[in-house]
DNA sequence: TCAAGAATGGGACTATAGTCCGTGGTTTAA
DNA sequence: TTAAACCACGGACTATAGTCCCATTCTTGA
């Protein structure tokens, strides 16, 4: 999988997972709003500098941007 | 610790521990030379893009210029 | 010593990351 | 209906990522 497209899935469900919107957390980012938008559909190549900003307003690591997510839920029995 | 800094230290391990110059690491992921040099001495903020060439170039995984390498060796009893 | 490979360093340049401003579409609540 | 919150999208702009070229330093081996 792309790097690119890897960061976008991630920082989407990371984002969603903490209730923020894009424009909140860009500013608590320090960066852009469209600049999130662009980023979590896949149109930009953002910095590792700039995903730490990122990673640290959602209190997250960097390295959960280019893990996999989990597939699924576990079936219920 | 600084993502750029973790970045420089894990960059110049993987590549020396591959046996690879800077240039012959250049080549073949398709960089400028003096750019990785730049990298691992912590000068340069690089893009998610670009560590996805390196990473491949090494065949490694984006992931291990994030993670903490290991302090030291254990002690031989 | 000399040569040759490896790395650092800088300056000028080009490509693109990232900002800023605005528009419009969708959904939900009043 | 309207307001308000969220988001996609575009264009113009500025800052900086990344290239290219050249010189210098430092090892290490012959």
């Amino acid at each position: 999988m792309q790097a690119r497209a890897l960061v976008a899935r991630n920082l989407r469900r990371l984002r969603v997972r903490r209730g923020l919107s894009q424009e909140n957390l860009a500013v608590d980012a320090g960066i852009d709003r469209t600049y999130v938008s662009r980023i979590e559909r896949g149109l930009e190549n953002p910095t590792v500098g700039l995903l730490e900003q990122i990673a640290d307003a959602l209190d997250a690591k960097i390295v959960e941007f280019f893990s996999l997510p989990n597939p699924a839920e576990p079936p219920p029995k």
